[in-house]
DNA sequence: ACTACTAAATAGTATTACTATTAACTTTGT
DNA sequence: ACAAAGTTAATAGTAATACTATTTAGTAGT
């Protein structure tokens, strides 16, 4: 496994820039500063020329990669999937019980930072800094609309249609597994927020391992218990 | 109760404004019209010129009730918390077993819709409509830190802690009464959105009543099961 | 009538997000 | 070898946005 991921990385797909940033020097110090400097000062403090001024560059040969800055945003959140489903389809391969199939994604879900990590030009750190500071400015956008008709979504949507499959053979009464899973994952970024940023609102302090109990309680919680 | 509605109304606190905006004629248009306008044209494409325009009157007059934007939108955010914590107040008194105030405490903020609503000033269609696009931006926002200082997440604060205290009551053992009520919160709005603009994230569809099955399972299941 | 205060308009500025065009450099075919 | 074709990035913009400083008009109290 190890052997693979070195040959191995995510490719987001090209919905989500102009010019493909891997192909030049250029591209590639914007994907891995950007990281650095977009989570450092957030999305909003975040420009295109700020970055170019880092870069030693000019803000015009940004745009030249990345419609904007939202679409760099969600570069990131792609790689961020694509990584975990990676992780996810060899951890659960030959796994044969349903139940504990989802209990050991809940637990690789949950503990990201417990998975091998294998992008150098990337820290994993920052991209997991971002995700939790922005995640309410990634898929709550005005653009909606036109950013999940062009495909901008797929990454997630996927990712949540695998753990629902998970859920609907192991409990296949459960009325609603897409919104048990979704509601999981939004909690995963949420809870780590709030624990920075409004601590009243949680019980789990920064990088609490006690959110994989948490979570896990309330799938397996929501589904033992009987709906209407 | 519906006697004394007449004769209340939510009050935001000064936190939110630089000039009371109901002690004046321009102040109160600039809170009916700019519910309904922002949540027409979305919390981004909204700016106070726009609505200026649409109120005969210009910028620096609006920028005289409010420091910006965003203030006005956690104002109109305080009023709904004011308004259901209102509610939450009367529809639990006299509720003696602590088992079903928690249930009806879930039965009312699922449903906001049956609750009466007695501003005629205000739309709360265009006002549930708002929280629910905007859900994202509200209290996810790089000002985040500066914003909790100045008291703006107050009424929010507030109206969970006090879901969380009937949870710790019925159930002393479970370990995170706040976090399952701020996971609660959230996937109130953002199950609504997910039916909207990304569907195949949910079971849910638009203004499903569902909701309320979904998120009372999800909290008596979760307080049922056993934590680690 | 004079002062004090409130309300709102004028006229700005700095920044932001984004684009059109051009220049420089590389690669490729003959 | 050398011109055509393609790639990359710099120059030089624009329209819109968020926000402020200053001035004018109106109102209330003495």
């Amino acid at each position: 496994m190890l052997e693979l991921m070195r040959n191995w990385r995510p490719q987001p797909s090209t919905a989500f820039y102009k010019k493909q940033p891997e192909s030049s020097e250029l591209g590639r110090r914007i994907i891995s500063e950007g990281l650095i400097f977009m989570q450092e000062i957030g999305f909003e403090a975040f420009t295109f020329k700020k970055l170019a001024d880092r870069l030693q560059t000019t803000e015009a040969s940004v745009y030249r990669y990345f419609e904007n800055k939202h679409h760099l945003l969600l570069y990131y959140m792609s790689i961020y999937w694509l990584w975990l489903e990676y992780h996810l389809t060899f951890g659960l391969h030959n796994l044969p019980e349903k139940d504990s199939k989802l209990n050991k994604a809940l637990d690789m879900i949950t503990r990201p930072d417990q998975l091998n990590w294998a992008l150098s030009d990337l820290s994993f750190d920052h991209l997991l800094n971002l995700v939790v500071t922005e995640w309410g400015k990634i898929y709550f956008t005005s653009q909606i609309d036109k950013e999940e008709q062009a495909g901008l979504f797929a990454d997630y949507k996927r990712f949540c249609k695998r753990l629902s499959k998970l859920i609907a053979q192991s409990h296949p009464h459960y009325p609603y597994p897409n919104t048990l899973v979704s509601t999981a994952m939004n909690m995963l970024f949420v809870q780590r927020f709030y624990a920075d940023h409004l601590p009243s609102l949680t019980d789990l302090t920064q990088n609490d391992i006690r959110i994989t109990d948490f979570i896990k309680n309330l799938v397996n919680g929501a589904l033992q218990n009987p709906t209407a």
